[in-house]
DNA sequence: TGTACATCAGTGAACGCGCGTTCACTGATGTAC
DNA sequence: TGTACATCAGTGAACGCGCGTTCACTGATGTAC
């Protein structure tokens, strides 16, 4: 993973050179860096209205009292202004993780309390952010297709539940989940690519609960809990907490 | 549920009078029928090369030879012919996993192996429709709210899922999971209005497994799962399998 | 420190396109007597 | 069985709209000497 190299991009207001000192900006880089910055706050507002697929270059620009032409100093295309959109999704959604991962750590909460306070706040970022949400885990963008530069910080979250599990290994231990025979080859593939230090059981179960997250998040912020489903934090909590007991996290 | 109102619609060759006789239709009727098939085949063509927001009227018209302006002979604007194509969608969802379930009960498969046939019918009807898929699990289309008339397809799997359920418990039996005390409430909700005959504990196991289902259908039709599981039929069957297991479905 | 030149942000007009929906109409098909 | 009338599918033109992208341009800001 890069996300030091991915994540600052252009609204940033220095940059650093190759020694790594800070390099003040002149007026104009700062401008053009704010303009970035307002063009990205104003999409995302429009992202939030209309959704992905009528994000529209002219209508950015009107609202910011532009000529459309001259977005396209700043994003080559209306899929580069996606792009940089989805990547800094992604990245606000880690970045929340991180943090709510930093804070268990520092409270020193056991390792399944760690597991849920990351899903939290994976549910509470998309709940706050659903049409960011839907751009990141939704339907494809038809016609789009992701570059490199998203992979990145796209893969923030599964980490995070990655060292979380490593984090109990290192203490109290993890039970190791039974695993079908069948399953071996591949969760010895899936092991040795994402965590060669954990039990192959352990990192297959891992990748499913990854996955199990963000259907529990996608079914709540996409409506289909509607009607269903009333207590949703508690619904919520309960389950990420019991997919913790399946990658192996113990009570205490 | 009343998916057997819901689920016949105008593309029938015959409607019903009340007292329940065919009524065979003149030629008027057929050709409208006929007309009301082919532009929602036409539609699902063009939903599966550009996606939901590109849907066109116009563009189905041009292909089926016909003026645009004919299609509102059919439906009233393009938001009922989208409304359409998601019960369609619903229903046809629907009847794979009822098709599946069916045939694992006349095989006589215990509990687990027909939650499995069921879950693998869901994802193997996902990866063969997957802009169909996207069209009912994927971010809402903005702009668009489903009506009442999609309620009932929706809940068809869900529905199945519950039935498996209460065939085990009146079979094998079912082991009633674990439930923190924070939850009583919210599973007794649930139970209540989904299977009064059974367990809250089950119940809401069930509904938390019911949307990770669709989390690990979700990841691998989006292409979450790309360059990280490589054989994913096994993968899910084995993950599906846990997910039995959570809900207290036994080994045999 | 002052000047000449290069870089860059933003303008405004234009190209070519597609969209959903309405409306008055024609002509064929069905229905009632 | 034949006829008059009602129903309906499909036409073609039009309305009003918004979109992404290109291009030649102006004028301000930065840089090198």
């Amino acid at each position: 993973m890069t996300s030091s190299e991915t994540s600052k991009k252009s609204g940033d207001s220095a940059t650093k050179t190759r020694t790594g000192e800070a390099k003040p900006l002149g007026a104009r880089a700062r401008a053009r860096a704010e303009v970035t910055a307002a063009i990205k706050d104003e999409a995302r507002r429009q992202l939030a209205d209309e959704g992905a697929a009528k994000l529209s270059l002219r209508a950015v620009a009107r609202e910011l009292g532009m000529v459309s032409s001259a977005l396209y100093r700043y994003f080559p295309s209306r899929d580069d202004l996606l792009t940089a959109l989805i990547v800094d999704a992604y990245d606000s959604l880690g970045a929340a993780a991180e943090t709510a991962h930093a804070r268990a750590v520092r409270a020193e909460a056991k390792p399944r309390e760690r597991w849920v306070a990351v899903c939290r706040a994976v549910r509470e970022w998309a709940l706050a952010h659903p049409h960011e949400y839907a751009l990141i885990y939704g339907s494809p963008v038809p016609g789009y297709t992701a570059p490199q530069t998203t992979v990145g910080p796209a893969s923030r979250v599964g980490l995070l539940l990655i060292t979380i599990v490593r984090e109990a290994v290192q203490g109290p231990g993890v039970h190791v989940p039974r695993m079908d025979e069948a399953l071996r080859d591949e969760a010895e593939r899936l092991a040795a690519d994402l965590a060669p230090d954990l039990p192959p059981a352990v990192v297959a179960a891992l990748v499913a609960a990854w996955s199990q997250l963000f259907g529990l998040v996608s079914f709540e912020v996409f409506g289909q809990f509607n009607r269903i489903v009333e207590d949703r934090p508690v619904f919520f909590e309960h389950a990420v907490s019991q997919l913790a007991l399946g990658v192996g996290l113990m009570d205490d």
